[in-house]
DNA sequence: TATTGTTATACTCTATAACTATA
DNA sequence: TATAGTTATAGAGTATAACAATA
């Protein structure tokens, strides 16, 4: 074990790789990726649905990234956007009937693929994990 | 916030990705990304070289790609190939002078951008990340 | 002038399969 | 038969720039 293997970017990059993986096989059955499965939770978690640009912000995307995630999730019947009543610029992304019950599913797969490939840590330690990432995760999403 | 900003899966995804563009900024003023770096960094740390097989598997990589990662050091002449003793199959990996130079200027400018992502946190919770992703790391180099 | 959504383009990363030479 | 390195290719992810409609 060398120095690399100390690396937080580093580790941080590897055990990421692992769960994105184990993640995307686990929602292939439900025929979604990690990046799908993020814009539908969050249509879903939303009222009134959300604007395009707040999802880029949130999930450390580019606008036009989210452009293509959500016309993939409308071709296949899960979201739908709608024109925004006080901006005629936003359209709001609302999830569908489909949509949330595609959701239901996909949430008990990808938390057992990542469950799975953290498997070396205990509950307690996972929760230790995700306190601290969301400290810097929510100041980026503040911050750009 | 809802339930995907609390997803340790996209949490480590979102982190990550901040991370590796933040230090890939930083490396570009020494003509390196963070792949490269990273296998830079293995060849340096290993007395009589690495064979590509063994760095794909602690890298996380598929084989093939560490051979692209390789040629393009070597091709920058910061690395080189040479037969291995015992087998006549695999090469070993070692590091010339220019590359232990571009290292040592590389690992300042990557450690001062991981530090700097990683804002938010303290030194002794970067170091509580870095000993839980270790152990996560370190059961799938093993695996793979 | 600035912002929202959008299209387009180029580049990097990831996933597979196949081939060769050795073991 | 299995392993190390390699080549090739296609798909997913990332980074920019530009544009129309609206604020």
């Amino acid at each position: 074990m060398g120095e690399l293997t100390e690396d937080l970017g580093f580790l941080l990059a590897r055990v990421s790789g692992d769960v994105v993986r184990a993640t995307n096989a686990a929602l292939a059955e439900e025929g979604l990726r990690v990046r799908q499965y993020a814009v539908l939770l969050l249509a879903c978690d939303s009222r009134r649905g959300v604007s395009q640009r707040a999802m880029a912000r949130i999930l450390g995307l580019d606008p036009s990234q989210v452009v293509a995630l959500v016309d993939e999730l409308a071709q296949a019947g899960l979201v739908e956007r709608q024109p925004a009543p006080t901006d005629r610029r936003a359209k709001l992304v609302t999830t569908t009937e489909a949509g949330h019950r595609k959701r239901e599913r996909a949430a008990v797969r990808a938390a057992d693929a990542v469950r799975g490939a953290l498997g070396p840590l205990s509950a307690a330690e996972q929760a230790t994990l995700r306190e601290l990432l969301s400290r810097v995760a929510r100041v980026a999403s503040h911050s750009e």
